[in-house]
DNA sequence: CGCCGCATTGACGTTCGTCAAGTCTAGTGG
DNA sequence: CCACTAGACTTGACGAACGTCAATGCGGCG
């Protein structure tokens, strides 16, 4: 059996149970195998899809850490999302068969390449692919719908409190620290994502430090009190 | 032909190409006209779906006007959308199989019924159907990336002309004014959605109406220079 | 070693939120 | 039909939170 066959297979990817629906009999795995055309090495700072270009496939992300941003021609830029292992990105090119944003690598990354026409084909025969791809978009709209929540009514703090314990949390699943983590992204993207200039991210830094809530070193952080944070993020009546 | 019968089906639907796909032989349409399983009325102030609800259905809106909200038990609520007739409601609720939000009816409504397992086991065999659901879903999260890029990078004047223009291009796709809209929503609704104080909306809109931009009489408004509100949402760069 | 990008910190200004008072409108009941 | 009321809206005064500008610090890399 050729090496390369196995490393593309999904069937035999430890992050099967992330991007794909469990519990497949053997016949219905090999159908899934096809789904993958290939894998595609990006390195850190190059785009895997920009806006405007043609949409043509889903990607799974297998190691790397993407951001997602839409950059409109007066300047405005906004980073929509932070997307990490086993996470899917590609989905704003369905609706008009063009990307609507830039896929970008914050570090050298691995995806698998799924074309979309492939997906539907499969999808139709595979029940269970067909319900985990909706389950996926329809996932990735709650998670939307947080962020609205997060930029309409939350203050700076609140803000960035919600995104550590997001962003950890995920790592957690991955089988990473509960409580230590390595930023990939600048101030700036942050300050991007969360609504906030770059000065207020790294102040806002400073006051968890102050007050004994997390420790940082540059991209390093380790977060010293998971509850304060999170006291952070539920307290929005209490003190407005 | 019982008259009920005709009412109820897509293929008589006067909203056909606004929520379904296009171009679809006799057959298919017979398919599709199987997917509204009733007719629901929902008056002013109700609500279709509550956050923690059973996932069931999605809801197509054949009238009225609707908002989707978050609410949270510290008190925090934002409002995550406003829909009306032709559009589809209830996506949030597929990934958990429970819905995340409230759908509230704005004014008095009528919406189709469309049993989700009904939607898929239909769209396995209607490859127009499965690529319409696809698109739909797609389109949501486009839409929400537009809104985090407001939430995030937009200042008062600009997140309510964005909201207004946005309005009136949806209202005129459907045969309404391209200038004259009513607003079916408060203050409060709009500045949750637009993530601001109703006082600042209310304030916002007397600055349009000093500089001639808008004429505003409570929730009837005459935009009186699309131009103008569409400088401000595309002047990012010059003036920040 | 020196450069460059990223991060931190301070001073100051703007925008928007908060609180409060007052107006308008639609709906209700006498 | 009109007076009354509750909710929605407007407007002003003030303050807090955050943005802006600028100076400086730090770490990695050629």
């Amino acid at each position: 059996m050729n090496p390369q066959a196995i490393k593309v297979a999904c069937s035999n990817c430890n992050l099967r149970e992330l991007c794909m629906p469990l519990g497949l009999n053997a016949q219905e795995l090999q159908r899934i195998d096809e789904l993958v055309a290939v894998r595609r090495k990006v390195k850190r700072g190059d785009t895997l899809f920009t806006n405007g270009e043609k949409f043509t496939s889903l990607y799974a992300i297998r190691t790397g850490f993407f951001k997602t941003c839409l950059a409109t021609e007066d300047g405005r830029d906004q980073v929509t999302g932070f997307q990490m292992a086993g996470e899917i990105i590609g989905l704003d090119g369905i609706v008009n068969d063009h990307h609507t944003c830039d896929a970008v690598a914050l570090e050298d990354a691995e995806i698998c390449v799924m074309p979309f026409d492939r997906i539907e084909e499969i999808s139709r025969e595979v029940t269970a692919l067909q319900h985990h791809v909706h389950k996926i978009m329809s996932r990735e709209i709650v998670r939307e719908h947080g962020v609205m929540l997060m930029l309409g009514s939350m203050r700076a703090e609140e803000r960035l409190a919600a995104f550590l314990l997001n962003l950890v949390q995920r790592l957690h699943a991955r089988g990473f620290s509960q409580s230590e983590l390595v930023l990939r992204m600048t101030r700036e993207e942050i300050g991007s994502y969360l609504g906030l200039q770059l000065e207020t991210v790294s102040r806002t830094f400073s006051k968890f430090v102050e007050e004994g809530i997390v420790e940082v070193k540059q991209r390093h952080v380790r977060i010293l009190s998971a509850e304060d944070l999170q006291r952070l993020v539920n307290n929005a009546a209490e003190c407005h």
